[in-house]
DNA sequence: GATGAATGAGCCTTCATTCAT
DNA sequence: AATGAATGAAGGCTCATTCAT
């Protein structure tokens, strides 16, 4: 079985090289020898399984994403009514980071800005992640839960800013809390900013500074 | 003068240091072999004015956060009304980062958060800048333009997140446009929503996973 | 054998040092460098196989100190009189240094006392060291050979003097003679300053300034 | 006046030298910078008396040590008899001592042997030391107060290893006593050593490993 | 006479990485 | 598949020393 193997050495590589990169003060701080320790092998071995320590980096990461979208169209299958769906999705992102304390606090904590942007997987993630908000929203407007004036890419950068800062601070606060717990008040904000209303269309999520012009980073 | 003469060096250090710590990649990676040949001078010169390398970072970011908050406090003065001087803070702040790009590069972009955090300057600062905002929403609402039941943790929290975001977003975009040119709409946003309205109250600022409990960070 | 090969780069390593230690002017000055050179390996290596520096020096002291005292112990096993214990000692001693010359001459010509003093090993094996001695000489006492009223730690610290003395000399003068050659010398002068004699107990060994108090560094 | 301009500055410079060289760990570390502070001048100006750092240290050994010299002289002056002469030596070697404790530390605890020997006053403070003892001794022998068969240069090493071995553990015992309290007890220890005697002539200063040959180092 | 300022030369140490076994 | 052993490259830092003022 593929999964056997792959078990193995090499989670135990990835299991360990998550620790070191996330107790380490500083993502680039953490060093191959911590890793090999904590995994208990031989630093060589690590080289047999990646081609360097960027290698390593970059593969935890994109894995671990992976994994985690991944996941995350399963949960989101079958769910009807954007208001179900908005809520799956924002509980399995907490539930994510929840389980992935590790990949949140290396993503949002421990590495600078500029690491993450290079990172192989980084634009294609924002894009896939975005793509999918996106398209729940588009459903929503089709359905007539969401409006059309609603400017699509602003409300999707807007909520996953969102999520990144309960994350951030949540790890900053040793995660003394549940999470997961801010599910629903975090699922009622977002949809009470794109639902349809009667009357009073606020200018909730207009933002001056966003242009919308299309850009390589947040697009 | 004598003080030139010292100055002068001290300043080339500074300089180049922030040069250098902007340039590199990450943060932590810049070197005293680089700051020293971009200055001009030896290695050792730099241990005449700075204790050690970390010595070397706080100094600069602490130095150049002192002069700018002083700075500020002298465009601040003799400003009257809640919109003025919002509209004052706003454009300090955005002339700040386009003047001394690289300080915000460095404190935004290049260098993680653990690291920011852990600034001997980091604490002072936030907490200074904060309670700056916050005077200027308390006499806002003493003079009754600005709504009494503001959260103004929350408010200001959240204006210097936009600052953050904009600022960061120009960064990465190679500060290709003008940044104060964005005064303006940032200003009009912000006193949008702190300020004293006819009827409709929005919610606009909460924000539910945010505890309003004091913290050590973000309080 | 793996052992083999694990020995031979610690053994050059350590005889590198050796060396370097020695050829120094100065204790201290001796350099990682040249002992990498020496040894014929890359400075990293040494820290393999030390600490640091001064676990170097530590470690290559002690262990020569220990294999040392332990042949002794093989030498004089077996060994009957008094005479002949001492004349064993002695002549051990003078063979080692003239054996181990760079230890001598780290320990008494180019390490100033200071160091060796808060040398880990030190203490440990002036106690043993004396302890030896004493030994004998109170085995001695039962058997009659040797004097009753014999202050038995101001014999043992001169006898050490004594050796220290010949083999410093022996260095200064670039070892350009025999050292063992002083054995049966030495020997008859210990041996007849504490031998039990018909009359005449001459007070050679009396020494007003060495109060027979136990202090920490030469009890 | 000389002595007054010889005073301020070199004298100064003298003192923290010395103290910094005392308390320094090891001799050779003991640091420019920390004398020029302790002397409350510029690390500059110090090259302004002395060449090197070689230079300093050399120096102030050299002039404590003639200055010492001199003034023995001045106290052997008119003293009758060689028990008095040598009671006089060897009190003024530890009061020498106990006045300059640094002096003795430097030479004896903190120095290693290489660098003290490679002084350049070394070989002749020696010898002339050496002499002064001899040449009362000779005296005393032409007055019959001294054994005719006394090897002189065996007793002045053995007189003066007396005299280090006294002072070095005083200093290591933190100079925790009076030194010049022992001055009865050695002087009656050398004196009994070489002084005529009606019968038993004692083989006391026998030293078969120091061979009597000239040397360049204890001649 | 004194000094502020600056520096060249090194030294210890670490780390990612390779390679023969 | 795994590793023990070894290393090149680099980086932070210190110190004695110089020199123009």
């Amino acid at each position: 079985m593929r999964k056997r193997s792959y078990n193995t050495t090499r989670e135990r590589i990835i299991n360990a090289a998550f620790d070191v990169f996330a107790e380490a003060e500083v993502f680039h701080q953490a060093t191959i020898r911590d890793m090999a320790k904590k995994a208990g092998i031989a630093q060589a071995t690590i080289y047999k399984y990646f081609r360097d320590k960027e290698d390593l980096a970059n593969s935890i990461l994109t894995e671990r994403d992976a994994e985690g979208r991944k996941e995350m169209e399963r949960h989101l299958q079958g769910v009807k009514g954007t208001l179900n769906k908005l809520r799956k999705m924002t509980w399995f992102y907490l539930h994510f980071y929840e389980q992935n304390w590790q990949y949140g606090w290396v993503v949002y904590v421990n590495m600078p800005v500029t690491t993450w942007i290079k990172a192989p997987y980084a634009t294609e993630t924002l894009q896939t992640t975005n793509r999918l908000l996106m398209n729940i929203l588009e459903e929503g407007q089709k359905a007539g839960e969401v409006r059309h004036d609603l400017d699509l890419r602003l409300a999707s950068h807007m909520y996953f800013r969102s999520i990144r800062q309960i994350v951030t601070l949540w790890l900053l606060r040793n995660r003394s809390y549940s999470l997961t717990a801010y599910t629903d008040s975090l699922t009622e904000m977002i949809f009470e900013a794109v639902r349809t209303k009667p009357e009073q269309q606020t200018v909730q999520f207009t933002c001056p500074f966003l242009n919308t012009e299309k850009n390589s980073i947040f697009s």
